[in-house]
DNA sequence: CGTTAATTTGGCCGCACGGCCAAGAAACTG
DNA sequence: CAGTTTCTTGGCCGTGCGGCCAAATTAACG
């Protein structure tokens, strides 16, 4: 792969993501994003088999580099704790300060994953692809109740409706710029905290 | 307005949330509505002006019918308990049943929202259509820290991701008919009763 | 410099969409 | 039953989409 095709692939995937997080899928259309990439529309075809790889392109590159940083923030603040408690808090901080980070690449991820589907109609990452992550949480809360820190309650339920608080600051803060995404990781965190304690 | 055309109008609307809910908003086409409502395509143009006014329609009749049932149905079981934290409890159980019952039309709701648009491209609901919701939420809460019930949080942002669970909780159903979702309402009630415990 | 390969453009194609209409069918009226 | 209004159909039209390609431009190389 030459400089110039890594080069625009690149640029044709950053457009993608700019659009999809500011404008939706719908208006993501090739005509945007090459404009947006300062190219001619035939040049994404040049680079790209179609609008189908461009979209898994954004998917495979934010899970690939994005996420990759992501856990290599938040992964040391989680370790460094001793406590169930203290490693749900940095658990919470840290991902939220990851989203302050890169909510444009969450939003692209929550355009894509719900609308992209195959020639048959079937959505290429259905509904159980946020599920190990979801299951990683709440591996982290059942530790947390088997050392006694935490009451017994049902550790999924409880993942998946952080995991929905998480998200939400990602679309919060596209739609609202001076969303304070610190205090609502503190609000979270102590609520969390409070809520899953012994 | 006469029966046939009262006839047709609710027709094509419960046509257009079925879709909603079942393959999402880019699949809801006219062409859809028609079929899934079983009259030709013209006959939607001859009782609506056009789809935008079938899904404002849709909208309408979502939250001054749907929501007004929901409202009757949780009112009661609010105001039937004279603690901030039986309050909660009632808040956040009553809405799920209501959930449960209605996540057909909650999903066409969250299809619609975020999606239509004007002829200038302005969002036709912004963000901040769900605040009153948020706010009043916001208050009960409120209301149970003036009484000391309640420790010192935000209460907004408390409230915000309280939204969030519940919203989240007809997504699921809508993707897996097996979720449980009064367990899930058991939990939630839970985690936010001592969450937000003084 | 000439030749070949790589890159880029602008425009064309087929398709599905929302909207529209001519015409017919059905219901109603006196 | 004739006349009128209401209701319904099927199809056509313009638009914007994703995909595609011939031609032009630029880069690479001996």
């Amino acid at each position: 792969m030459s400089l110039v095709q890594e080069a625009r692939r690149r640029r044709v995937l950053e457009a993608a993501i700019d659009l999809l997080a500011e404008v939706g899928w719908e208006r993501t259309t090739m005509a945007a994003i090459a404009r947006r990439a300062k190219i001619s529309k035939g040049l994404i075809s040049y680079h790209f088999s179609g609008k189908d790889e461009v979209l898994t392109q954004v998917v495979e590159t934010i899970v690939s580099e994005v996420f990759l940083r992501g856990s290599e923030r938040m992964q040391p603040r989680i370790a460094a704790e001793t406590t169930a408690r203290g490693m749900l808090r940095a658990y919470i901080e840290s991902n939220l300060e990851f989203v302050a980070e890169h909510w444009r690449e969450m939003r692209a991820l929550s355009e894509i994953l719900p609308n992209l589907r195959d020639e048959e109609g079937r959505l290429r990452y259905d509904v159980t692809a946020e599920e190990p992550i979801i299951a990683a949480t709440a591996a982290m809360l059942e530790h947390g109740q088997r050392t006694g820190e935490f009451r017994d309650f049902d550790a999924h339920a409880v993942a998946f409706s952080l995991r929905r608080a998480i998200d939400a600051a990602a679309h919060r803060l596209a739609a609202d710029p001076t969303f304070d995404i610190a205090h609502y990781a503190s609000e979270i965190a102590d609520l969390y905290d409070q809520g899953c304690r012994a």
